[in-house]
DNA sequence: GCCAACGTTGGC
DNA sequence: GCCAACGTTGGC
């Protein structure tokens, strides 16, 4: 069992529409580091959901339904998708203000490599980062 | 195969 | 809205 988080900017695909859909397809990823991770990914692995740009915090957790497979969005070929299920949301959202002031979080993938849209996480930081936001 | 130019992301 | 960081592209 891997943990992990992807982001997302609200306006583009909020948590609420996540919660809307139930399921969705993580479409859109172009970046190989990113897609590395989703390749990574196992059915049942848990994820948290970020929202980047507007409010900087993570507000819920999703898990992978269905496993990587090809992305009909993506002309080249190269790059493909997950499918997440939402799983349940944060009774309190966690920044990435607390993320990079707590001792245990500040090394962070999503801190230390800002620009990547799917990144990994440790069960250390998972554990914490459940207990900050319950 | 290197590296400069370019484009994009995302925090502030 | 700006700008730093960084991944990707393309010329050589």
């Amino acid at each position: 069992m891997s943990y992990w988080l992807v982001k997302s900017e609200p306006s583009a695909y909020s948590w609420a529409q996540m919660l809307k859909d139930k399921k969705t397809g993580w479409t859109g990823v172009r970046n190989f580091q990113a897609r590395n991770n989703m390749q990574a990914m196992k059915a049942g692995d848990e994820a948290f959901f970020y929202h980047s740009n507007e409010g900087k915090e993570i507000v819920g957790i999703v898990k992978i339904s269905k496993t990587y497979h090809a992305d009909p969005t993506d002309p080249t070929g190269n790059f493909g998708m997950v499918e997440v299920a939402a799983v349940r949301t944060l009774k309190t959202p966690v920044t990435l203000a607390q993320m990079k002031a707590h001792a245990k979080l500040k090394n962070m993938a999503l801190i230390k490599q800002s620009r990547l849209s799917v990144s990994p996480v440790t069960k250390d930081e998972w554990e914490t980062i459940v207990k900050l936001g319950a």
